[in-house]
RNA sequence: GCGCCUGUAGCUCAGUGGAUCAGAGCAUCUGACUUCGGAUCAGAGGGUCGGGGGUUCGAGUCCCUCCAGGCGCGCCA
C-alpha cells in the first residue's frame, strides 16, 4: 500500500502510466526503489540523473506519510527509505481493524463472473487430472470473490455423452442378469454393485472393462449407439437409469472435491441444455446472421458448417476441410454446436433458461442449486458479463471456434468476455503407470496420458487418502489430518503455473517438508500456539519500538504486500501467486520466530519478554501474520489449521 | 503442413510491464533440540536461464531464428 501511494504520486508528477518497484541491492540505499527515470529518461531526452534529482524534490514536498527519505542514486534510481515506527503500526492497525476482510478489494464490484469447472463426465470416479481443474476452478472463483466480483461457480454435467452411455451399457448388458429391453425395474441391474468399494471406483473399472470389451464384442459396442440414442430420447426406462448413475456418480464427485473444500452455486446438467431446446433458439440465430451454411458439395455435404480458416488443408492424416461442422448430415448436433448456445446462456443472451432446483446446502453452508426439468424459473443464475470456462489446453481450438461463433452472430462483447482458462493436464510418469499396472506403450516419452477407457489414472480420493495417512501420526486430532492432506494437495496443484504440464510423482506431491502446504498451516498454527500460551486475545494501543530490527521490517513489509498479490493472482487468472505468497510469508515469519532481534546476543521468546511494550508489540505482529495468513489460505481453499 | 504451450541448479519449480534477479524447495554434505510447536533453523557445494542472432544504457524477461519435448487442427465427446 506504501507503493502504490509512492506510484500514485510519481505517476502525477512525472506524467507516466507505469511505475514499478524494486529492492535495492544494499540496505543503505533504502527499503525499495524505482527506475522509472531510467525509461523517462528516453522520452524526455534527458539525462536520467537530472530527471531522478528533480523527482526526489518533488516527492519530498508532496510529504508522503511513511517516507522518512528520499535519495538518488546512479545512473538514476531514487531510493525510499521508510519511517519503519509509524509504518508498523499502520500495517499492525490496518489488519486488525479489517480482520478476514483484509485482501479484499472491490475493483470489480457490479460485474458477475461466472467461472465454469470440474466438469467430469460423470461415470466413474475422478482422477488427479481432474483434481487440478477443479483447485484452480475454485482458487478463481475465490480470488475473484475477494476482488470484490459476483463470482457463480458452475459445474457442467455431461449426463448425455457416450462416456456415461458406456457405464450404462456395462451395467445392462455386460454381465448377468442381463437387461431385458423393456422392463421398468431396474432393482436387479443395481444389485450387481456389490457395495464393496465407492461407487465411482466400481464404475472405473467397469467403464475400463467395457471399453476393452468393445474392442472385440460387436454386438455390446452396438448397445452403445442404442444406449446413447435412448438417452437422447429421454422419457424411457434406460435414459432414467442413466440419469441415476450419472447423479449418483456427480454426488461422488461433490464428496471428493468437497474434501479439499471446493464448492459450487449451479449444477448445469446436459440434459436440461437438450430439454430446455437450447440448440433450436440458437441454430435460428445462426441461420439468420448467416453464420452457418448448408454444404451440398464437398466432403462436408449435407452438414451445416461455419466457414473457417483457408477451407482445404494438409494435415498428418491428409486433405481436410478447416470449415467447422456444426449438424452432421443426419441431422445431430456436434458438441461444439450445443457449446456455442450454452455459451450464449451464460451471457444470457440466448433468450432461453433452464429451470432450477435446491440441490442441497454445502459443508460450508451455501446452498446449491441444480438444473432440472420439473424445477423453478429464476433469473439468478447465468447473465454474466465474463465467463470463465476452466478447461484443459487441449481443448483451446474448439473454445475458440466457439467464442468466434459468437462474435459472428453478433455477440462482439460476449466473445471478448468469453475466456478460455486453460491449463495443462497432468500426466503419470512411465515408472508411476508401470507401478499402477498399465503396459506402457511409448518408452521413448517417459510420460504416460491417463486413460478411463484404460482405467489408467491415479484416483483423486486416492491421492487424498495416502495423503492422509501418512500426516496422521503427527497430528493431534484425526479431523486435522484431513485438513492438512487437503492443505498438501490444494497447495501442490496451486504452487505450479496453469501453463505447466504436471509428470505425476508421488513423493513430489506427498512431501510435507520444505516449499508445501503442510509448512505454510505450521507457521499458522505456530502463531496460534504462541498467541494461546500468551494468553492475549486483544490487543489495545500497541507502541511500536523506534528501533524496529530487520526481521520485524521484512515481516511487515511481506504482510503489507498480501493485497497486491491478490490484485496479481485475479489478473493472471491464477493460484500461483497465492502459494507462492503463503510461502514466502511462512519463511519471512519463521525468520521473525527464530531470531527477532539479529542483534541481540540471546534470542528471547516472545511470550517470556518481560517489558510489556515490547512483549505486546511482538505479540501484535504474531497477531497480524496470524491473520494475513489466515486470509492468504483461505483464497487457497485452505482451512488455517490453529493447532496441528 | 499450420497453430499453441514448455525448456532456469542433479530433480520439482518461482521469477511482477526490462534494471539491484541467478532464486526457492527437494536431494547431498556440515552444524543446532531441558527454550514461544524441530513437519524447524544456520551454513556449504551445485547455473553459459535449450543454442544462436537482434533491439537497448541494460534481456531469464521483448523480437527473429534454430533445436528438443508436449498438445491441438474429427460428421469423437
Amino acid at each position: 500500500m506504501i507503493q502504490e501511494q509512492v506510484g500514485r504520486t510519481i505517476r502525477r508528477i512525472l506524467g507516466t502510466n507505469e511505475v514499478t518497484f524494486n529492492i535495492p541491492p544494499k540496505r543503505e540505499f533504502g527499503d525499495f526503489s524505482t527506475a522509472v527515470c531510467l525509461a523517462q529518461a528516453r522520452v524526455q531526452k534527458r539525462p536520467p540523473l537530472e530527471i531522478a534529482q528533480e523527482l526526489a524534490q518533488e516527492l519530498l514536498k508532496s510529504k508522503l506519510p511513511f517516507i522518512r527519505e528520499v535519495t538518488v542514486t546512479p545512473p538514476g534510481y531514487v531510493n525510499f527509505k521508510i519511517d519503519h515506527p509509524k509504518y508498523v503500526r499502520s500495517v499492525i492497525e490496518r489488519v486488525r481493524r479489517l480482520g478476514p476482510q483484509y485482501g479484499r478489494t472491490n475493483v470489480g464490484r457490479g460485474r458477475k463472473v461466472l467461472v465454469e469447472h470440474t466438469n467430469v463426465n460423470p461415470n466413474k470416479a475422478m482422477h488427479i487430472g481432474h483434481l487440478r481443474n477443479a483447485v484452480i476452478g475454485d482458487s478463481i472463483v475465490r480470488i475473484l470473490d475477494r476482488l470484490g466480483y459476483t463470482v457463480e461457480a458452475a459445474n457442467y454435467i455431461d449426463d448425455t455423452g457416450v462416456q456415461v452411455a458406456d457405464v450404462v451399457v456395462g451395467m445392462l448388458y455386460l454381465d448377468e442378469p442381463r437387461y431385458n429391453g423393456k422392463s421398468e425395474d431396474m432393482s436387479d441391474i443395481w444389485a450387481k454393485y456389490d457395495g464393496k468399494q465407492p461407487f465411482d471406483y466400481w464404475c472405473w473399472d467397469l467403464y475400463a472393462r467395457v471399453s476393452q470389451e468393445y474392442e472385440t464384442n460387436e454386438p455390446l459396442k452396438a448397445k452403445r449407439a442404442e444406449v446413447l440414442h435412448l438417452i437422447e430420447k429421454r422419457d424411457n426406462p434406460v435414459a432414467k437409469f442413466a440419469k441415476e448413475l450419472a447423479t449418483r456418480i456427480v454426488k461422488a464427485h461433490l464428496a471428493t472435491v468437497g474434501r479439499l473444500n471446493v464448492y459450487y452455486d449451479l449444477l448445469n446438467w446436459e440434459s436440461d441444455i437438450y430439454e430446455r431446446g437450447f440448440w433450436n433458439a440458437a441454430f435460428e440465430l445462426l441461420k439468420q446472421r448467416g453464420v452457418i451454411e448448408f454444404e451440398t458439395e464437398g466432403p462436408n455435404a449435407g452438414c451445416w458448417v461455419v466457414r473457417f480458416g483457408r477451407g482445404l488443408v494438409h494435415t498428418d492424416e491428409g486433405i481436410r476441410s478447416e470449415d467447422k461442422i456444426l449438424v452432421r448430415s443426419n441431422g445431430t448436433v456436434t458438441y461444439t454446436g450445443k457449446d456455442i448456445a450454452y455459451q450464449m446462456w451464460k451471457f444470457g443472451v440466448l433468450g432461453r433458461d433452464f429451470l432450477y432446483k435446491l440441490w442441497g446446502v454445502q459443508p460450508n453452508g451455501k446452498e446449491l442449486w441444480t438444473t432440472a426439468p420439473d424445477g423453478i424459473e429464476s433469473d439468478r443464475f447465468g447473465r454474466a458479463d465474463k465467463v470463465i470456462n476452466v478447461i484443459d489446453v487441449r481443448q483451446s481450438y474448439t473454445q475458440q471456434v466457439v467464442y468466434d461463433c459468437l462474435r459472428r452472430i453478433g455477440f462482439v462483447k460476449e466473445a471478448r468476455n468469453s475466456i478460455h482458462l486453460d491449463y495443462e493436464v497432468v500426466v503419470l510418469s512411465s515408472a508411476a503407470a508401470a507401478e499402477l499396472g498399465a503396459e506402457v506403450e511409448d518408452e521413448g516419452s517417459g510420460i504416460q496420458a491417463m486413460s478411463g477407457r484404460k482405467g489408467l489414472g491415479v484416483k483423486g480420493d486416492d491421492l487424498i487418502n495416502t495423503m492422509v495417512n501418512r500426516v496422521r501420526d503427527n497430528v493431534r486430532s484425526p479431523e486435522s489430518a484431513e485438513v492438512l492432506a487437503a492443505a498438501a494437495i490444494r497447495y501442490f496443484m496451486s504452487r505450479i503455473s496453469t501453463g505447466k504440464m504436471i509428470v505425476f510423482d508421488f513423493d513430489e506431491a506427498l512431501r510435507t517438508t520444505g516449499d508445501t502446504g503442510v509448512y505454510c498451516q505450521y507457521a499458522h498454527a505456530r502463531a496460534c500456539s504462541i498467541l494461546r500460551k500468551a494468553g492475549i486475545t486483544q490487543f489495545g494501543k500497541v507502541q511500536v519500538p523506534e528501533n524496529v530490527t530487520l526481521p520485524e521490517q521484512n515481516l511487515v513489509k511481506k504482510i503489507a504486500e498480501f493485497p497486491s498479490v491478490m490484485r496479481k493472482a485475479g489478473r493472471e487468472l491464477s493460484p500461483t501467486p497465492l502459494a507462492r505468497y503463503a510461502f514466502e510469508l511462512a519463511t519471512t515469519f519463521t525468520d521473525y520466530y527464530e531470531r527477532p532481534n539479529p542483534e541481540a546476543s540471546e534470542q528471547v521468546p516472545f511470550i517470556k519478554i518481560e517489558d510489556p511494550v515490547l512483549r505486546t508489540y511482538r505479540l501484535a505482529l504474531v497477531d497480524t501474520f496470524r491473520q494475513c495468513m489466515a486470509n492468504c489460505l483461505d483464497a487457497l481453499g485452505i482451512a488455517p489449521l490453529e493447532e496441528i
